[in-house]
DNA sequence: CGGCTTTGACCAGCGC
DNA sequence: GCGCTGGTCAAAGCCG
């Protein structure tokens, strides 16, 4: 973690969780640093950059990119703030975490698991008992390099500026909820979402991007030219 | 009519 | 080999 990201630790503006080493750093923003508007609505600039970080993330092979991400998530985070719109307030605490999980390494199940796995016991791998992993290793294929997050939100899908075509919907077992799959629309590119709510906090929403994108954030978003922090996409893209 | 979602069918990987 | 499960396909239907 760099120094920067070390200073807003210890200040308390983002908690670094004890989760899974073996998937990096996971970073939770607290409410007032994700004090963006309503994922999906006009202004969810913020929190569709977040998204799109996350789908370059899953590619990235930069060393200490999670907290680079983080350092400029937090940024736009708080020059969001000085333009977010009160009469588009959530209406309740919103917030966004995300991490970084090494490239061809860990499959969504494992992910989907230490994610729901709250407690880390001494003998177990990240809270999976050795015979699980046992065989979660032997089903381990290479894949694209995924990157997945969590936002709580009361829609599913992230406007994350590219499009999105739902090909799939698959209710997973031991989950209330259906997860749902999407491709890029965008020909030659081959990158796909998977989006699921958390079966504990259906309150949360686990967005897991896999592939990288060819091309750039389509550019029929509303008003992505005029956002004042459109150089973060630069930084991304 | 084109683009999208829905949804049942199908396939592959894995454990038993 | 069989059954289970996650992921994908593709036909049908919906909508602007």
């Amino acid at each position: 973690m760099s120094s920067t990201s070390q200073a807003m630790l210890n200040q308390g503006l983002f908690e670094e969780q004890e989760i899974p080493t073996q998937m990096g750093n996971f970073f939770i923003f607290p409410s007032s640093l994700s004090n963006c508007p309503p994922l999906g609505c006009h202004q969810s600039l913020k929190v569709s950059n977040i998204a799109a970080a996350a789908a370059s993330l899953a590619a990235d092979a930069v060393p200490n990119s999670a907290a680079t991400l983080t350092e400029t998530l937090l940024s736009s985070a708080t020059s969001q703030k000085h333009r977010h719109d009160p009469a588009s307030d959530f209406g309740g605490p919103q917030l966004l975490s995300l991490h970084r999980s090494s490239a061809n390494f860990w499959a969504w199940e494992e992910v989907n698991e230490c994610l729901g796995s709250k407690k880390i016991g001494v003998d177990d791998h990240l809270g999976v008992p050795a015979m699980k992993m046992k065989r979660i290793k032997a089903r381990r294929k290479v894949r694209e390099p995924r990157f997945c997050f969590k936002t709580m939100s009361d829609v599913d899908v992230l406007d994350d500026g590219y499009k999105w075509r739902k090909y799939g919907q698959k209710v997973v077992k031991n989950t209330q909820h259906p997860r749902s799959y999407y491709r890029c629309t965008q020909d030659n590119c081959r990158v796909k979402k998977r989006v699921e709510r958390l079966a504990e906090d259906p309150r949360m929403v686990i967005t897991t991007y896999e592939g990288r994108h060819v091309h750039s954030p389509s550019h029929d978003l509303e008003d992505s030219s005029q956002q004042p922090n459109s150089q973060l996409n630069n930084f991304f893209w």
